[in-house]
DNA sequence: GCCGCTAATCGAACCGGTTCAGCGAGAGCC
DNA sequence: GGCTCTCGCTGAACCGGTTCGATTAGCGGC
């Protein structure tokens, strides 16, 4: 069931049909109606691959995750299903790959095979290798993140480095003096990992020019790592009073490690950072954060992708994003001790 | 830069080129080494959509899962992302679709488009009508999960029923008499969620064959659910001295009542089910539990799925995971009152 | 010197769409 | 009545691969 095979059942020519499917052209009432009463019978619907080969795109995103080794984060794995959302309202389809590590092949079939029209990179790096290989091959990308020099590049990105300066001023206002930055994995710093490096930086910049005395700490992904990253900081400055996270796995440790110390949030400590909101919620006491607006971030890439697409001699834009911060109830006024 | 281009840098015809890359046809060791001393130089791969095309196959899984407004759990993701791995092991890529709810506009276009040469099918409900969709579509699939009678069909799934029915044995042999199964939320069990209803009926069936007395209770996939959820059991049932659970997400609000309800695990209390490895260990203490192989599933759907569709016609396989109870140290012998 | 065989290569058809140039019929205008 | 214009439709070319049947060159055998 073929488009000719539908033009011969109603009598047209295959063009005619083509035509009477895609609008570009006028066709006659009766002749439109008559074509659809045989595609609604038959059940036709047109190849996609000989529509993409045609037509020269292939109506397909391109979305590069981090391997499955590198475990996805809640906040990643939102962001995956929003695109696939949002790229659907557009009657597009999503192609993953994953890239980093040793799975550069998949990646390289999907950007020489012109198997899609763009690709959306996640996890961007300070100094990232996608970025150079998608900019030679010349096919429109948006970046998750952005590279050191962004130059004029595609990108959509969390202001951390805003954001943890606003948590940070939000700890100067209750009064806290000694205040510590629990980061992302030494690892992810060390490789230039956007959100990790600025974090940092915005910290730092935000605790001198506040006069305060800021620590930090990297700490791996998960529970265990907060735990005993969290005891190591009680012992080497037990004068910190506050602690700012961008490391949402490794909170449940965190909340143990202030259990075992009989420390209360937010009355002996407080705890804030950029946390997505539904783990911020689930947390004892909620916390105050900043949420990684996945969902919007997702829309918005695909909104970029496509007006690239469109016009991929357009100026370059992007989107540095600044959710607010919810207060909650983890942070407090400094007890003076 | 397409076929043809190389064919004439390299003075052969198209189809000396096309055989040279396939090896269908002999040809010179010399001729070889010239078209690829050209594909080198130029960077060129042929065109996956006038490749399918011609080839009437595209390389191309389709993998659908659940809704971004269904958020995925850990183990989801993992499968989502061991997918895509296992299938560019075999150079395939995968596509994408958001099933169920409201998005089966993807999922159409994704059957109907020849867009995939097969489909994984992930969180297959009892009664699912995308099994029927790409039945009648004749499109291959491997579903995640199997139907009510899965009759002449492809799938992978846990035996949850089985697994569940362990752990009861487990506390039985521990001594315990009153236990009660957490379960996922009342809305999949409705709905006919293969792990729920079976996770149930194992459940209700091993506690009679033991003697022992079983409750079961829905419950949503937060914490904060979770939280409700124990403290109305404690209050209904407080003879109950152990739980059985299926519902991950829900596990940092059961630990959270424990610890108000000042019971010690497993002193005071057991709990065990099927937990994700990681998540399992992440608590404290580190569960009895058995582990969903979402790696292994993985792996396993996406080999099922390349033989049904290099023989269609073949037999249908499936696979019943059976992954072992890891002991460690959540379960306890039952303290007589 | 002619024949037949094999290995290497070629040309053309095909996959299933889109798109462009063009054609015939009917309407409107003078 | 002849001219142009518009409308609706058609036929053919094209996208970039794969594949089949045919062709050619080289070679050994008689």
């Amino acid at each position: 069931m073929n488009i000719g095979e539908i033009a011969k059942r109603a009598g047209v020519s295959r063009s005619t049909v083509s035509y009477a499917l895609s609008g570009k052209r006028p066709v006659s009432a009766a002749t439109v109606r008559r074509i659809n009463d045989v595609i609604a019978e038959l059940g036709y619907r047109p190849n996609a691959s000989a529509r993409a080969l045609a037509e020269g795109r292939t109506r397909t995103f391109g979305l590069a995750i981090p391997p499955a080794s590198a475990r996805l984060t809640d906040v990643q794995l939102g962001f995956v299903a929003s695109v696939v959302e949002a790229a659907a309202v557009h009657d597009h389809d999503v192609l993953l790959s994953p890239s980093g590590g040793d799975h550069d092949r998949s990646f390289e079939r999907i950007v020489t095979g012109r198997r899609v029209d763009g690709v959306i990179l996640m996890e961007v790096r300070l100094e990232d290798a996608r970025v150079d290989r998608l900019g030679r091959a010349g096919l429109p990308f948006v970046a998750i993140g952005h590279v050191e020099h962004p130059g004029a590049s595609w990108w959509v990105d969390v202001d951390y480095a805003t954001l943890i300066s606003r948590c940070v001023r939000h700890l100067a206002d209750l009064g806290h003096q000694d205040v510590v930055l629990v980061n992302r994995s030494a690892e992810l710093v060390a490789a230039g990992y956007g959100p990790a490096v600025r974090a940092m930086s915005g910290f730092l910049e935000t605790t001198a020019e506040c006069g305060m005395t800021g620590h930090t700490v990297c700490c791996a992904d998960d529970p265990a790592a907060g735990l005993a990253c969290f005891d190591r900081i009680r012992e080497r400055w037990p004068e910190v009073t506050a602690a700012v996270t961008i490391n949402e796995a490794a909170l449940p440790g965190v909340q143990r490690a202030l259990e075992r110390a009989k420390l209360d949030v937010p009355r002996d400590f407080s705890l804030t950072g950029v946390i997505a909101d539904r783990l911020a919620e689930d947390f004892h006491p909620p916390l105050t954060a900043a949420n990684v607006p996945a969902g919007e971030m997702a829309r918005l890439a695909v909104e970029l992708l496509q007006e690239q697409i469109a016009d991929p001699s357009a100026t370059p834009r992007n989107a540095l994003l600044e959710p607010p911060i919810s207060l909650r109830s983890s942070t407090g006024a400094r007890r003076r001790g």
